[in-house]
RNA sequence: GGAGAGGUGGCAGAGUGGUCGAAUGCGGCGGUCUCGAAAACCGUUAUCCUCGCAAGGGGAUCAUAGGUUCGAAUCCUAUCCUCUCCGCCA
């Protein structure tokens, strides 16, 4: 969510942020329930402080034994007033909060402006996207063969896109989850959560899901025979990660505070079955070590760049060569004021993989959930700034593992940083 | 799931219709004293909205949402949450 005031008093910035989002929305009917609030506001608080005045005018009255029928019958008028006024405030505040909610963060003026993904920007690369000098399989054939998932056990116990993962393929999945965890716990000084994979609607509204997202989202009733929507199930770890901190105030001395963590994912991506949905590639439930940064806003900038680092170094110790991909303003996600993605090239699918995206949202997230810190030299209470990025995404990172490191043989030889958790 | 108790400021905890945004204690901050520190003492110490260049003014907030009333932390209803006991259960 943005800052009202900000809005009210740069409603051109906004206007330009809202198009490089490419969000259509009415600006003028917003700030003009604004001023009508406000107008509406200043005639409600005068009649307000009249009646606090009244009310304790009455208390001294009857304390003294004096009649006070004439100023209750005269404050019966005007509390009436004022109760409609309040109910047409709280309506127009409604509307307002409804609006709001609908606009996207800014992007930060690095960020190339553009409508889709053409504007996206390699920023840079590691290591030589790998060329096998021979026939390579791809990564559902080395499945297969050699029994890691499988796609149709999966269509048949939920339906399409639930893998489910056998032998050295399930055990891949486990071990990938500890050895990405503990780099990042170990090395990177983050501390473990382990997090429920289902929230409520406000943990969803917290980081930005809700309301444009929530048709991608598995809804959940809260009981028999309730409407679906209370709970979702996380398409994210982002979701209950930030939100541990929903309605707190971080003491400046805690930050950054650093958490990781794994959850499985899940996202109904409707409309998504195409020719890029083979396989691993994209699914409907996937596993995911995140990590999630609460810093102060100097400097939340750096932070991103050593997100990435650390996310970077996850592939680098994987030996999985990747470029860093800087989003343009119309392929970030709706709450991101900037984002990289880390794209790993995939032999035999031929294919760069989207594997992490990591995003900054300035305060926009903080100032959903109300997450702030005292600043020690003004004294005031602000917004912190929030960061996520995956450290990694599954699935896909396997389908990268599987087609990267197979022999000719058809046999995966895993990168030494897997192989002390093989043995 | 059942029965009971309860949700008040950073924390503890008073307050059951009227100058209550809220006693008191702890903690925090500033000061006095001291070579310095501790102790003691004095002062101060919530957030949000809104008007204002500012000084400052006004409004709101005692889990949440409604209701009763001229007036609600206080009464009523619903919801959520916490604790204790019972049941069920991996």
């Amino acid at each position: 969510m943005l800052d009202l005031k900000f809005i009210r008093e740069n409603p051109d910035q906004v206007a330009k942020g809202l198009a490089a989002k490419g969000v259509a929305l009415d600006l003028e009917s917003l700030l003009s329930l604004d001023g009508e609030r406000r107008t509406l506001l200043k005639e409600v608080e005068i009649l307000k402080a009249k009646r606090n005045a009244a009310n304790d005018d009455i208390a001294r009255l009857k304390k003294q034994g004096q009649p006070t029928d004439a100023i209750i019958s005269e404050m019966k008028l005007s509390s009436q007033k004022i109760a409609d006024f309040d109910s047409k405030v709280g309506e127009i505040s409604g509307k307002i909060v409804e609006i709001a909610l609908l606009i996207p963060n800014m992007p930060l003026p690095e960020v190339p402006v553009c409508k889709g993904a053409e504007g996206n920007k390699v920023v840079r690369t590691w290591g030589e996207p790998r060329k096998l000098g021979f026939k390579a399989k791809d990564h559902l054939d080395l499945a297969s063969e050699l029994g890691l998932f499988s796609m149709e056990k999966g269509s048949k116990i939920t339906g399409a896109g639930f893998p489910v993962y056998f032998g050295e393929g399930a055990r891949l999945e486990r071990v990938l989850i500890s050895f990405m965890i503990d780099l990042h716990v170990k090395k990177h000084g983050y501390t473990e959560v382990w997090a429920p994979a289902i929230v409520n609607r406000a943990s969803m509204r917290g980081t930005g899901q809700i309301p444009k997202m929530e048709e991608d989202m598995y809804a959940l009733a809260a009981g028999e025979g309730e409407e679906k929507g209370s709970y979702f199930l996380i398409p994210t770890a982002e979701v209950p990660i930030t939100n541990l901190m929903r309605d707190e105030t971080i003491e400046e001395k805690d930050l950054p505070v650093k958490y990781t963590g794994y959850t499985p994912c899940f996202r109904k991506e409707a409309g998504s079955y195409g020719k890029d949905t083979r396989g691993l590639s994209r699914v409907h439930q996937f596993d995911k070590v995140e990590m999630v940064k609460f810093v102060k806003p100097e400097g939340s900038g750096q932070e991103l760049e050593a997100l990435v680092k650390d996310a970077e170094e996850v592939l680098q110790e994987l030996e999985l060569p990747y470029r860093v991909v800087l989003l343009g303003s119309g392929d970030m996600s709706f709450a991101a004021a900037k984002c990289y993605d880390l794209e790993v090239w995939a032999p035999a699918t031929q294919k760069w993989f989207e594997v992490s995206s990591c995003s900054l949202f300035t305060d926009f997230q903080a100032r959903r959930m109300n997450i702030r810190y005292r600043n020690a030299t003004t004294k005031k209470l602000e917004f912190v700034h929030t960061l996520n990025g995956s450290g990694l995404a599954f699935a896909r990172i396997v389908l990268c593992l599987l087609e990267n490191f197979q022999d000719s043989n058809g046999k995966i030889l895993f990168p030494k940083a897997l192989q002390t958790y093989f043995t």
